[in-house]
DNA sequence: CAGAAAAATGTTACCGGTAACATTGCTACA
DNA sequence: TGTAGCAATGTTACCGGTAACATTTTTCTG
């Protein structure tokens, strides 16, 4: 910057302001300052920046898994966002585990990020201190945590599938075999798992046809293997409810290999809508979720709270995401 | 810090040795500095630190979508490498456009990163002048480039897609259509289809039946508007070689909804090696790659470079990631 | 036990920007 | 013509760490 000053024969003060668009410098000046700029490949060090205005630029961003399309989009859709407001991000995967995403917010905190955005599958006890200390905007996503740190933007995981479970309870189906992962304490797979239970219950049905299988995020072939096991998991079962799309259509693949007919037999419902779900044949019914509709919203959120400068109050707490059941081919029609 | 040095009696410098693993301190004072470091809650300002270090801890990395699993895929297996390096990811997606491709980077070099990770997808003049300059290393990813920047990691999506060509005619296939992205120039997929269009004049046959629609990513439904479009592209086709397994997806569903059969009347196959294209039916045969060897090799490959500070010279410039065909029962067998 | 080497700690300056305030130069108006 | 008022630019200090070197303390050796 010194040299760019020199160059132009003004202060480096002069060449700062130049740089950034609200202050006071005249067009003469400042053209003469950016040609220079441009001549000498000047790039400016945020780093610097940084700490003399104490703003960092950054947005910490966790997910859990990149494996997962829904999580993949909605990251892509919040940094189209930030990248309007001219925040970058840095990215992280907690891979489902709540040590790891205490580690890693340990260590993005020391970026000093503007706003921190995370997955609500459950934090640990120092994470909520850590998150609460760090005095930034704190946003949780895709679920509505019984207890929330900060803002929140998502839906209840619980109540969805307790909609879609008295859904298909209402289409007559009564043994809904229930499909998910095996170590999903605090998981939002847990969270469904729940809800199916307590419509079951509810409706004075059993819940006991549970299949838990796969570490979470349970895939295709996780399914597929569930579904090779027909006659043990769902000899008596009408309908399989599973916790993602994925182990949907695994399952129901192992099904069509084995010559049963859904949903003659057996209906195979998933949640989450992946794309897949709608090429499936038979298409499959599922919980229409919008992982774009997440990423964005909490971009608009984020853009209130740190540009538009809105009065805390004056911002609402929680973004519901509308969730929506959606019948195809893989349950009978009412 | 100066808090914490207060309360220790030791002076601040003191303070951030303890925090460093490798400065002398005793081990009685870190112990001591430690604990008055968790009980004052205090988290060091890494853009403080690197500053003074000059190094940022950042790896400036970009991918050409989120949408598409293989690149969120490889990007996670790169992400776990550099968190065991202690390097934080910041992300951009470049939308497939060279020119967001340049605004990112030229917003990242302003973070001053260790290391910049980018799809080869053809770059800007300007694009290429700012990573020379940059200096540090650049790896570029997904395909060799005819004159890459500086290391490279991937594979010659053209020299795959010949092959994957070749294997179809030898086994009998000649009438091959082509299923490609309408605005790919510069891109992988361009790549495939030329390689595509080499192998069969080679072979002496014709590469007329190409059918070019969707922007890129191509996505399944994509596929599946062309599929429907069968006697317009197909009519004479005996295979249909898509240039994404999204596409080959979406063709397939759109045959089996018109009754043709795959592979008796007419082939499918595509390219990547998607998880759905084992599980569809009949499964698709397609060139598989690994995204995560990708990230992870990457991963490895900064190692190399940034931590055990070998050689420049004595680290290879390009990374050979294998890719083989994969037939299933979307081809005939031999 | 002296003295040298090694370990532990302290001091000073600097990394590259910007905030805050000071100064200069110009315009407008009584 | 004097001066208020503002725009443009300059000066100084500081953001929060760490490099480099200086100093003090401990340990080891003969």
């Amino acid at each position: 910057m010194e040299d760019v000053a020199r160059a132009a024969g003004v202060s480096r003060m002069t060449v700062s302001r130049a740089l950034r668009s609200d202050s006071p410098v005249s067009d003469q000046t400042r053209a003469r300052i950016l040609k220079i700029v441009r001549k000498l490949n000047y790039v400016p060090d945020q780093s610097a920046g940084t700490l003399s205005t104490r703003r960092s630029g950054f947005a910490a961003t966790l997910v859990p898994s990149l494996n997962n399309l829904h999580f993949a989009e909605s990251v892509q859709a919040l940094n189209e966002q930030l990248e309007q407001i001219g925040l970058q991000m840095v990215l992280g995967h907690t891979g489902y585990s709540a040590e790891r995403e205490e580690a890693l917010i340990e260590s993005m905190l020391k970026r000093r990020p503007e706003v921190i955005v995370l997955p609500f599958d459950g934090h640990t006890p120092r994470t909520i201190k850590l998150l609460k200390q760090a005095n930034v905007p704190v946003i949780e996503q895709w679920e509505l945590p019984s207890r929330p740190v900060g803002y929140t933007v998502g839906f209840s995981n619980w109540q969805a599938a307790h909609k879609m479970t008295s859904a298909l309870i209402e289409r007559g189906y009564k043994n809904i075999a229930f499909v998910g992962e095996s170590e999903d304490a605090w998981t939002r797979g847990a969270a469904r798992r729940a809800g199916f239970e307590d419509a079951m219950q509810s409706a004075g049905l059993s819940a006991h046809r549970m299949v838990r299988y796969g570490k979470p995020p349970i895939s295709i072939e996780d399914g597929f293997h569930i579904g090779s096991e027909f006659s043990q998991h769902f000899a008596d079962a009408d309908c399989i409810f599973c916790v993602s799309d994925a182990p949907a259509f695994g399952v129901l693949s192992a099904l069509k290999s084995q010559q049963i007919r859904v949903p003659d037999e057996i209906a195979v419902v998933g949640f989450g809508d992946f794309e897949v779900s709608r090429f499936s044949s038979p298409t499959i019914s599922t919980v229409e979720v919008d992982p774009r509709g997440i990423g964005r919203r909490t971009g608009e959120l984020i853009r209130r709270l740190l540009v538009d400068g809105s009065e805390p109050a004056s911002v609402p707490r929680h973004i519901e995401i509308e969730v929506r059941l959606c019948f195809r081919e893989s349950t009978r029609s009412m």
